[in-house]
DNA sequence: TTGACATATTCCATTATCAGAATATAATTT
DNA sequence: AAATTATATTCTGATAATGGAATATGTCAA
């Protein structure tokens, strides 16, 4: 078996950097394609085919305006991954409190640098 | 040129879903790596292998106990994604608005629907 | 209908992933 | 030292993504 699809979801999608690019992009308002072909600096094709990716995952859409595609933002699809990873919050939160705790409290410096434990 | 490596960053070690699966576990605490082979139903090396990717990137660390090696989330590096997508939070947050207006304004019903221009 | 412009698709070569099976390493016990 | 337990690594085969180059499609203008 080889990899995920990067058209399987939000997640493979976003994976590819340049995609994210894009999308960071987009984030300023819509775009036709030979304005993020400027904009990146990429080949036109190249350009096309992260879009297509990025449409099939429903990051993106398109609309019709004379010759031009007119592409947007599609965030939707974005908040799978902000809510899967929120999911995750209080243990980055809680490793900041240790860090400050250990910090404050340079008494014992000889310990085991163990994980926190997530009891809970 | 082939796909960005999967070790390449936490985009990309946490695009394959059993990966999230095994993040998924170790959320609840720390657990050896036979104790995931149980709850997850999958063979030893696959296990492993998902471990290796997952250590590399930095998103679970290992400690030494006996034979056992005992793995536990290290959740920085998925703050990273979570910071990412929080960038286009509001994007989401103004589609549910505009899908809230038409559902109260159904005078017109026969507008082109066009993408909400994110005008920053 | 020819030409120009905007965008999409196809073909290619390279590269890396993934599951599965087999095997290797490492620590512990007898 | 041999057996046992826990985990990691290697090999294989199938799959597909990526950039680049070339080309196709589609739309508008003359």
């Amino acid at each position: 078996m080889a990899r995920a699809r990067t058209t399987l979801d939000a997640f493979n999608a976003v994976a590819e950097p340049r995609r994210r690019q894009v999308l960071g992009l987009l984030a300023h308002g819509e775009l036709p394609v030979n304005d993020m072909v400027h904009a990146l600096g990429w080949q036109q094709p190249q350009v096309s085919k992260h879009l297509s990716v990025l449409l099939e995952v429903g990051l993106v859409r398109v609309r019709r305006e004379g010759r031009q595609r007119i592409y947007g933002l599609d965030a939707g699809r974005l908040k799978e991954i902000h809510d899967w990873t929120a999911t995750f919050e209080h243990f980055w939160q809680h490793q900041l409190e240790r860090i400050k705790e250990r910090a404050e409290a340079k008494k014992t410096s000889a310990r085991p640098r163990g994980i926190v434990p997530p009891r809970g």
